[in-house]
DNA sequence: AATAAACGATTACAAATGTAAACTATGGTT
DNA sequence: AACCATAGTTTACATTTGTAATCGTTTATT
């Protein structure tokens, strides 16, 4: 697999990427059109972004005449992926069980997710185990505190 | 309910919130030494981070003596939860559910996680629509090419 | 009492981020 | 041919974030 997604991408950045991840070839013209909707932005100040995420290698720009046709250098798909990494890397890894439970609970769900997510859970009832591992350092959970097991 | 909880926290004051939350009550010694295991930060560094949470109100700082004892102003869950929020607004709505399966797949589980998550889903499962409306803006998500269902 | 250790406050400074104007080149319009 | 609209590039600038040294006090030590 590529080494890629290892970027950083910023909120603003991340606005314009869902564009082109959706339009999936785009001008720098159409992409600032569509944001007009959402953000309050100038079209200089979405030039600026574009830039950057080129910068970056997150966008690919292909020259179109004078022009560029921009096209997606990371998958969105890897990229939300790294964003949850992110949120899970912030919490005890014990925790998230109950912090994925909460997700359900508060999103608003198809009978098709349903379905999914049912598959998603029974596929992981064989790998369950007894006790998730804390992944803290002594002082930054309360595995030890509540739960008497490792941690500290 | 209150209003807080509103508040920015970055990565490395997030650090700092784990350790309060944690502890409950620290000293900034405490703060850096538990701290020091994680991070590669010098006191003084530590020492900022903790000044900017009190200076945002999200750290409280009760004078014990001439020092102070720091405690938590927002709770771990409300943080949690923002975190959580933040990363589904940054997708489109309907994508919440494989979301969640993918992080489900992705996670080390334990039985109880499972049960956890099947009463959520099982709760969900009233409440479920047929169809969750995209919240994108034209442009930013591809539910018509792939459903053909609102958006656009 | 003199000093050292500890703690909080102040100051510093580079990099990242948000926001945008100005500049440049080029192709379309009159 | 002259001019303007458009797209990309460069420059700008305030704020936020990461990282830390220094300074001023105060408390503990000698």
């Amino acid at each position: 697999m590529a080494v890629e997604e290892k970027v950083e991408i910023t909120d603003a950045e991340w606005e314009i990427m869902r564009v082109v991840w959706t339009l999936e070839q785009a001008t720098s013209k159409e992409i600032i059109e569509v944001l007009q909707e959402k953000k309050d932005w100038k079209p200089a100040t979405t030039k600026t972004f574009i830039g950057r995420l080129v910068k970056k290698g997150i966008l690919l720009a292909e020259p179109q005449g004078n022009k560029f046709i921009y096209s997606a250098g990371i998958s969105e798909e890897g990229s939300v992926k790294s964003a949850t990494d992110r949120l899970f890397g912030q919490i005890c890894s014990r925790a998230a069980g109950k912090t994925i439970a909460d997700m359900i609970s508060k999103a608003l769900l198809s009978h098709e997710d349903i379905r999914l997510l049912q598959s998603a859970l029974d596929a992981k009832k064989d790998e369950a185990v007894d006790t998730v591992p804390c992944n803290c350092i002594p002082g930054q959970c309360k595995c030890k505190k509540d739960h008497n097991i490792n941690c500290y």
